[in-house]
DNA sequence: ATTATTTATATCGCGAACGATTTAATGCGT
DNA sequence: ACGCATTAAATCGTTCGCGATATAAATAAT
C-alpha cells in the first residue's frame, strides 16, 4: 500500500469535491433564476463588463472556447445573452446582455450572497482564514495556468 | 455594481478553477496509464481495499450511484474492473480489481506523485500551508456534505 | 497581390456530474 | 404469508469540460 496513492492525501481530491459541494450548495438559488453555476458565471463576467467576445470571457473563465461557445449558445436560446458578428475583427463574437440578462443581476443580487453565506456559516471561516485560502489557492492557479 | 457578485470575489469560482486545473495537470501522467482523472480515483479506493459494492465506493467518492455505475461500465470494458452480483445482497455489484487493474497501482506509484510533485514544485507550498489548506477545506466539506 | 500562417469561433465526440425515474431485491408490519 | 416501504443499482436526459478538428477572417511573408 502506497501512502501516496491514498485517497486522503490527496490534494485533488479535496478539491474537486469540495468544488462540487458548493456548487451544488448554489444549486437551489441559482434554480430559481433559471441557471447553472457555469452560466451563473459568465452573467458575473459580462455584469463587470458587458459586450465581450467569447475569448475574452472564456480566458477570464480560465476555460477554452468550446466549451464556452455553446454555453453560450444555450444562454442565447434562453434569451440571457445576444451574440453578433464583430464589426471591427469579423472573426470575432461579440456578447453582450440583454435586458433579461441585465435584470438577472438584481435578483442574484438580492438572493446568492445572503443565502450562500448562511449556507456557509458553520464553516466558521474567519474572514482571515478566508483570505489565507484565497492567497494560497490563487498562488497554485496562477502556477497551473 | 454589487462587490459580492464580483468573480474574482468569489471562492467558488477560484477552487472550481483550481480543481480543473490540476485535474489537467495530472492528464498526462493518467494518459500514459490509459484512464481518466475520476477512473483514478476508483482505482485508488479499490487499491486500499478490494472488492466493494458501488454504493461504498460512491460514498467515499462523495459522487451519487448514477455517476459512479456509468463510470465502472466504461473501466469495465476496459478490463480494468469486474463487477458482480452481491451473493449476501442480491441488490448490490461488488465492483473488484482484475490483474489489470491491480497492476496499474505500481505504474502510477513509479510516475504520478513525484511527476506531479514536480508539477506542482512552483507553486511552493510548505508542509504547513498545505496542511492548513487541507484542513480548512475539509472543515468545508464535511459541512456542506 | 498571392500564398502561407496565425487567430477567433464553431463543431464533433466522449467522459463525466447530476436530477429524475425505473427496476429489482430486501426488510418490515400486520 | 402478504403487501408496502426501503434500499441498491441502473437508466435516461441535459449540461459541462475538453481534446481534436474544421471554418473563416485577419495578418505576415515572399
Amino acid at each position: 500500500m502506497h501512502e501516496e496513492l491514498r485517497l486522503d492525501n490527496q490534494l485533488c481530491f479535496r478539491l474537486y469535491t469540495v468544488s462540487r459541494l458548493i456548487t451544488q450548495a448554489y444549486t437551489p438559488f441559482l434554480c430559481q433564476l433559471g441557471i447553472t453555476y457555469p452560466q451563473y458565471l459568465v452573467l458575473m463576467v459580462l455584469w463587470e463588463q458587458d459586450s465581450q467576445p467569447v475569448n475574452d470571457i472564456a480566458h477570464r473563465l480560465v476555460l477554452e472556447t468550446n466549451t464556452v461557445t455553446p454555453l453560450l449558445q444555450r444562454m442565447e436560446k434562453q434569451g440571457l445573452v445576444k451574440r453578433s458578428k464583430g464589426k471591427e475583427d469579423g472573426r470575432q463574437t461579440l456578447v453582450s446582455l440583454t435586458k433579461k440578462g441585465k435584470e438577472l443581476e438584481e435578483q442574484a443580487f438580492n438572493c446568492i450572497p445572503s443565502g450562500m453565506g448562511q449556507r456557509m456559516d458553520p464553516c466558521q471561516l474567519s474572514l482571515e482564514d478566508y483570505a489565507q485560502l484565497r492567497s494560497k489557492i490563487d498562488t497554485i492557479i496562477n502556477k497551473l495556468k
